[in-house]
DNA sequence: GTGCAATTGCACAACACTGTGCAATGTACG
DNA sequence: CGTACATTGCACAGTGTTGTGCAATTGCAC
């Protein structure tokens, strides 16, 4: 079992993923989710996720540096060479929106610190890049917002969250999610409702 | 020391409200926080609060009920007899504020299905009562956001923890951060800046 | 089918936390 | 002062969790 490190086997690969897959649809129902119950969720037994990972912590961590890479990925696909930041934005949440959902985990436990030190650190890039755009756009006149652009950084992230409770109660449909929270977002950076929803609609017609 | 129920005695009244107030401040930061950090917190034994409380769920218990109570008052009081549904908002937002840290623990562990059962339930009226407010505005015109109603209640509450957290980290002042967030509540849900603007000034001139 | 890695099934030790019991100590109030 | 009550300082049982060790067993791949 030691050397299960080593080797490339299959069949362990295959365990290791669906481990992390079962691991954070596991986390996202409970945040203090225990190795047992994820072990058991992955039709596997709690000794053999201390084989694919030392501790939970690693677990958890593992999880956290996929998210983060997904995220940042998706991110600078989304507005590569769009020079509107408002345009920018919307493709940006409209690409974000998907991923977000999917490892929404990873943000909540950046709200409460106690889980794992360390996510605010390795999500901070990508909310750099966030708030930049969001200075772009104030300096432009295409937002406006009495806030800083830091603060509307918040306002982004937590709007995001907003419209996944909202889809989480059955308040609005999956599919139109993106769209709605992509309005959200740009009617908080003060652009006007008809103007965003227009907006949203141009850029999700021409996907 | 079984009689520490019944009687009213000034030292042990002291006590239990000390933790209360302790207890708070310690689940804000940690909403795992044991019974021994709280009564250390506190400046007391563990074995002292199991003399004011019976179990954590009792002591927890007490603080959601107080939080609620406090905050449906002052929000209550806050838009009495108020017509615009914008000027309600605005006086609402502004009541709020500085109780939110109460209610920022509430949904923290409202959030965390395990803690408290009946959290949501409590707090349900008080919510109703934003989402009508926000239906109101809707439907007169005086709120435009392509989301519903009880979707746009989600986002008024996720905006209080956007600017809860831009003040934490020092991006805005804390005497402005009311007012702050009122505007940001009022453009996500539609008010064109300059007249959001325009109303908290007014309304907080008014105070 | 043989072999080797992965998985399993226990059995640990260590730790942290909850809730309770009880005797000893402190402290306010008449 | 003395009484009544609050607080303390243990000690305890019960529970749940993490991480590790090791022998037995399974299953894939060649």
């Amino acid at each position: 079992m030691a050397a299960m490190t080593t080797g490339n086997t299959s069949r362990a690969d295959a365990n290791r993923r669906r481990i992390l897959d079962v691991a954070l649809a596991e986390l996202l129902r409970d945040p203090d989710a225990s190795m047992d119950q994820i072990a058991r969720a992955a039709g596997v037994v709690r000794r053999t996720v201390y084989g694919h990972f030392p501790s939970r912590e690693a677990l958890v961590g593992t999880l956290v540096d996929e998210a983060v890479a997904a995220l940042a990925e998706a991110d600078a696909g989304a507005r590569d060479g769009v020079a509107d930041p408002a345009e920018a934005v919307a493709r940006s949440v409209l690409a974000l929106w998907p991923i977000a959902d999917r490892y929404r985990l990873l943000i909540a436990l950046a709200q409460r610190t106690v889980t794992v030190q360390g996510i605010r650190e390795r999500l901070a890039p990508l909310r750099e890049t966030q708030v930049r755009l969001l200075r772009d756009g104030l300096e432009q006149g295409v937002f406006s917002s009495p806030l800083p652009a830091p603060a509307l950084g918040f306002v982004h992230e937590q709007m995001l969250f907003a419209v996944m409770e909202a889809v989480n109660d059955g308040l609005l449909a999956a599919e139109e999610a993106g769209r709605s929270a992509t309005v959200a977002v740009l009617s908080a950076a003060g652009v006007p409702v008809t103007l965003a929803t227009e907006l949203v609609a141009e850029v999700s017609a021409r996907t």
